[in-house]
DNA sequence: CGTAAGCCCGTACCGTGCTACGGGGTCAAG
DNA sequence: CTTGACCCCGTAGCACGGTACGGGCTTACG
């Protein structure tokens, strides 16, 4: 069975070779088998591992939150019910992320709006906004 | 006229001590007057600074950005031009901000929707399609 | 006047996700 | 058998926005 260096991987994954140690140093990985020489060892399924890695990526996980995902992959007594836990967790997140930057928009853009005519940046309604004497302004962006 | 040492300006602006060092430190804030001692000797100006800064970043400005509001904000040749430019850049980069997370969340809503019945984590669609054979997912999640 | 709280400074550390460096051993093509 | 590309490892660095530590002054309160 054909073994691949962690080079040969790393670019079918399409990725940095360090990504790759980096991976495996943050356990999302297993060690893999090594050769006499120290080389790493890997077989096809691995790069099954690092698509799902970036896969998961894309849909906003997290490297920690992969690292559970992976482990429930591997896990013959987890449940789906567990894995759909996860997905709606990252749901609920990435809408209040959504939302605080919904609200970041509308402010920005009322101010923007408000700011009409030319002239010297003193008096800009976006700068004294920003100024501002109230502190009314608790419900713009929470996403600190 | 009174003068305010760095922890009481902390305390006014909702922050610690060791914020407003670290602002000074990046060139938020301008080197306060000293004491004979070596303590710092604020004026009630820098809190609206503080403020300043506090409300630019809850409208998803960074530090760095913030600075050349701050910059704007006290150059009398500054136009508003430049400030709603300012503004209109980050509009821009909230939106695609949203349009990434909204991107995903439509990719999560689906999986977990297509992910019904309980049973063994293995063969659940999430994990399926985080699997993948095919590498169709390019337009799922821009942002890296 | 004593003592605790506050301030000084430089530096190191947190989490997130990599990326780079450098000195060395190894492997495969020619 | 040489040579250049590859791999090993540990460690350091980047960007971001802070947070914390520790040794040593200073100040304010009682």
């Amino acid at each position: 069975m054909k073994t691949l260096t962690v080079g040969q991987i790393a670019k079918l994954a399409g990725i940095g070779v360090e990504t790759v140690r980096f991976y495996e140093r943050e356990g999302l990985l297993d060690e893999p088998s090594r050769r006499a020489s120290g080389y790493r060892q890997y077989g096809r399924d691995t790069v099954s591992v690092l698509r799902f890695i970036r896969r998961a990526k894309e849909l906003g996980f997290t490297l920690k939150e992969i690292k559970s995902l992976l482990a429930l992959r591997g896990d013959e007594s987890a449940t789906r019910a567990d894995v759909r836990g996860q997905a709606v967790t990252k749901i609920a997140d990435i809408e209040t992320r959504i939302h605080d930057l919904q609200r970041m928009r509308e402010a920005l853009s009322v101010l923007t709006a408000s700011c009409h005519d030319d002239g010297p940046a003193t008096g800009c309604p976006i700068l004294e906004a920003l100024n501002g004497d109230r502190d009314d302004w608790e419900n713009v962006g929470s996403a600190t």
